[in-house]
DNA sequence: AATGAATGAGATTTCATTCAT
DNA sequence: CATGAATGAAATCTCATTCAT
């Protein structure tokens, strides 16, 4: 692993033991097993360091739609793929989005208003990317007619009421087993 | 109003302003027009004013949703009810909650950890009522059979997908609006 | 008891109570059970409360020195009634010289280094004034020729040597039992 | 010199020249020819820095105390080697001991209480180890039947009347020429 | 005279960042 | 490249003193 990858595993791990309100120079260094002034060869400030990882977390995120969406079959089936993805992808990092929350605001908080406003904007070309698919659905008359970007809401927030359970240990069982009643619930609601 | 609320106010202000990385007891003063030492005699430390902060919201959140399930009717009443009182209590407060995100731990963030998890556990209390009445709705055979919890959590996140969106300026329609919407969907889902 | 004597009396029981490092208006205040600001009508600053203590302390040693050495008799009677006396007055006291040490330098460390230096000289002249008795015990014969300020230092030493036994609880018997050791230990000292 | 020793260096002469009263990290920073911020890379805080000076005292009294006591010979001589050692150890340090006073105590003023308490305890027990010998003293019938705490508290006082005469330039003679007569004293007091 | 809320200067402490080695 | 001691700006917090009531 390159020394910059040590370095953003080194800030996860600082954020999930110490929390957000303990993130220092001296506490990533010491995690990285380098010295503070490393840090400062691969990342100019430390905003930097938390800025590459709420990228890549958004860049995880990106690929992860993208590649779901490309999948065959119809409307339904992209956002099954994304629904089951998504899910992987909360499972995978649970432990510091139990710290930092779900949203990608929460990560948003410890960077500038100006980086903040970047990565919201590039936070919603994925919301937007997902109402396309709804869209299509909509088309296909799976999906009953609505704004395509509240459908993509909806659905992404219908798959952190199940991640978040998973994380916070509210549910016990994988995620990976939620994909079906995600989509269920998001297609039919839990009406009787 | 008393000091110590032209404190909170102040503080509010400033996270909206400013964000969460700029909170700085000058700045508090500063808004809320009195000396910095003068919030100490209100305050023992900054994170006192955070944490009074934090639970005003969870305070409001729980009385919200005391109310709300004294609703006279059934579960689909009283869950109607907690949809609006929710819906309006994060009209009211869009403008911090932008800043802030949704999600009660984009606040925590801003505490220590031991804060956080006494906050975490308060919030918990709010979702368990919630999840009461699930149950009621599900023995009234309105809610399919499933944990009461789950479908707690479900219909907080469906409102935050309609709150979300309002609040950063997706759907431009009022909040109050969207009750039956987001009770539809939780109930029936967006499927045709 | 007129105000200010109320509030150099709260001052003691804050030294003694809470320690030199302690010593705030708003303690005293309390302890003297009157606002801070009533404090600042008797007294023109907290150093001037500390200064109104050390003279006390220094008024009553020089009272006590005074008629001391009014005593009929010879140079021994004058400085027995002296080491009775003050023994008497650190016993009086021991609960503050426990805290406060028994030198005045340690109360002149509260203070500003004028105040000190003006302290120190006042404190000099009950030296002095020792000094002179001792300079009549020569001259009677009774104590070897020296430096009489010598002799007013030792003498006063000795004295600490027991009071410092009783204050700080070494020695368990009353001070006033060890006039005449302390006058003994003074003249022929401890060798067999 | 390591830092910390600078920093503890710089610190004694900010108390000499300034006085107790105006110990700031500034001043001792300055004084030390470095940034605020390094004195706390040594140093967890200002109190730390005083609390390691008075122990560096504490440490030297221990040591002095320790290594007179090791003479060869009786206790008289034994009792003699402290006393030049002690008065030496005052001499070489009477500009910090003219400002903070001679007793231990008048430094512990500058602490905590639970500081001042683990350094009084520490104090007590040099004071124990002087004590020791005052018993073989009495053993050999060289001191007269005493509690030998007392003989050793009395000792130690006779010492901090020498001292403190030459401290405070009272007297003009060199310290060591004092030895055999605060022996002389102790043993025989003034008395013709 | 008495109050005590408010002040604000100043003290302590932290920590992102730099730079000589 | 790597270090980590040093920096110093900025943050938190304290408290003697004032002053309107």
């Amino acid at each position: 692993m390159p020394k910059s990858g040590i370095i953003i595993e080194a800030l996860k791990k600082v954020i999930i033991e110490k929390g957000v309100k303990n993130i220092t120079s001296e506490a990533i260094a010491k995690k990285a097993g380098m010295a503070k002034g490393t840090l400062y060869l691969y990342f100019k400030t430390k905003e930097d360091m938390i800025s590459t990882l709420v990228e890549s977390f958004l860049k995880e995120g990106e690929e992860l739609v993208g590649s779901s969406l490309r999948t065959k079959g119809g409307a339904i089936a992209k956002l099954r793929a994304f629904v089951e993805a998504d899910l992987s992808f909360y499972e995978k990092n649970h432990k510091i989005f139990r710290t930092l929350g779900m949203e990608n605001s929460a990560m948003g908080n410890l960077l500038s208003k100006a980086k903040k406003k970047m990565i919201l904007k590039r936070y919603f070309k994925i919301v937007e990317a997902i109402g396309r698919t709804v869209k299509e659905g909509i088309a296909e008359n799976k999906i009953e007619k609505m704004p395509p970007i509240e459908g993509a809401v909806l659905l992404m927030q219908i798959i952190h009421a199940y991640a978040g359970m998973r994380i916070h240990e509210i549910s016990k069982c994988s995620i990976a087993g939620n994909t079906d009643k995600v989509l269920k619930i998001f297609l039919n609601g839990v009406g009787v």
